[in-house]
DNA sequence: TTGCTCCTCACGTCACGTGAGGTGGC
DNA sequence: TTGCTCCTCACGTCACGTGAGGTGGC
């Protein structure tokens, strides 16, 4: 055995890293300022020469930060003992699951103002999947979905009508829907 | 009538208009600066005075910015005709759906880096309720944390009661989550 | 000699927040 | 005279992307 397991034993230049993990050279160039990780050595001509060592780290480095952890939250990570990052973790969560609330507000929102204008009947090139996959995301659960039914069919039963045939629902499901959405 | 209906006839410094939106002053100021809205004299002493057009146009931005709205955009909705911003709400719709797409997969990475660690038995501080949110947050259905437990029970199943009991369940509700865990 | 990769700055991004240093208003 | 509000710059933020101007390597 010359090389450790998981040693391919070829330095690469950064080139040939970012490309390997689907990263650009500037992001390298980032870690490395920021202190990440940086080439094991230099070329006579001072091109950067990255290690097995290297390797390592940016597998660790690119699963945080697909996970939307911050860089410098991540040296912290890579400062610690393994396994004692369970906080930095947990705060990510709790940070994530903060911000998908903001945006689903703003969904939401957004939604309102298309309603306001009543150009809900030119809303074009959505089909049904791809409506309740929306209106899922902005946390609407099925009991919400049925309410909105029944305010927008008592509201606005003719636009009400417009946006189920503009899904591409047929006329016959459109009337079914309808005539629940009044039980409601 | 003096006034026409909805002017109160008082222009406001930036620091009244701020506080009536609950905005900060360098906000106003940044908005100013975009192009979105400015003063309509200022006093002696150069201070800025707002009228109650102003107020109006504050409204709409203050609406836009609600949505998530860049800045950029909102100029160029202020200055089409009314009734022409469809595309651009619609373009935030989409925008929006896919940051909520990426933040849910950051969160589904997180789940896995945590459960991983096994430090799953260490949740703190989270009951019942705030986990499956958070699940539902990744975008689970009712189906996919069914398998969800599934998995947990085969592949440990000592964690998942712990982790059972962590959420405050009683032990009789454990034992009765996991045998259904075992006929899914 | 020609591309290709590499090098090191420096600047731009988005929507503000935060001083710094100074002046009116009650 | 003392706070309070206001003024105008200027700089920082986060994770890179994009040149600019220049030099090795096959």
């Amino acid at each position: 055995m010359k090389n450790p397991p998981h040693d391919t034993g070829k330095p690469l230049t950064i080139g040939r890293l970012a490309r390997q993990f689907g990263l650009s050279r500037s992001t390298l160039l980032y870690y490395e300022a920021e202190g990440l990780l940086g080439p094991a050595m230099r070329t006579s001509a001072n091109y950067r020469l990255y290690d097995d060592s290297a390797v390592q780290r940016l597998k660790q480095v690119a699963a945080y930060r697909t996970a939307g952890i911050p860089v410098r939250d991540i040296r912290r990570m890579l400062a610690k003992p393994p396994g004692r990052v369970t906080g930095i973790l947990e705060r990510q969560l709790e940070q994530l699951n903060r911000k998908i609330g903001e945006l689903r507000e703003q969904l939401r929102v957004v939604v309102r103002l298309l309603e306001n204008r009543e150009h809900l009947k030119k809303v074009r090139a959505m089909d049904k999947e791809s409506w309740v996959a929306l209106l899922r995301n902005t946390g609407l659960s099925e009991e919400d979905m049925a309410r909105w039914h029944r305010e927008f069919e008592r509201l606005s039963p003719e636009a009400h009508r417009d946006f189920l045939e503009s899904l591409g629902i047929s006329g016959e499901d459109v009337a079914a829907i309808r005539e629940w959405s009044k039980t409601l």
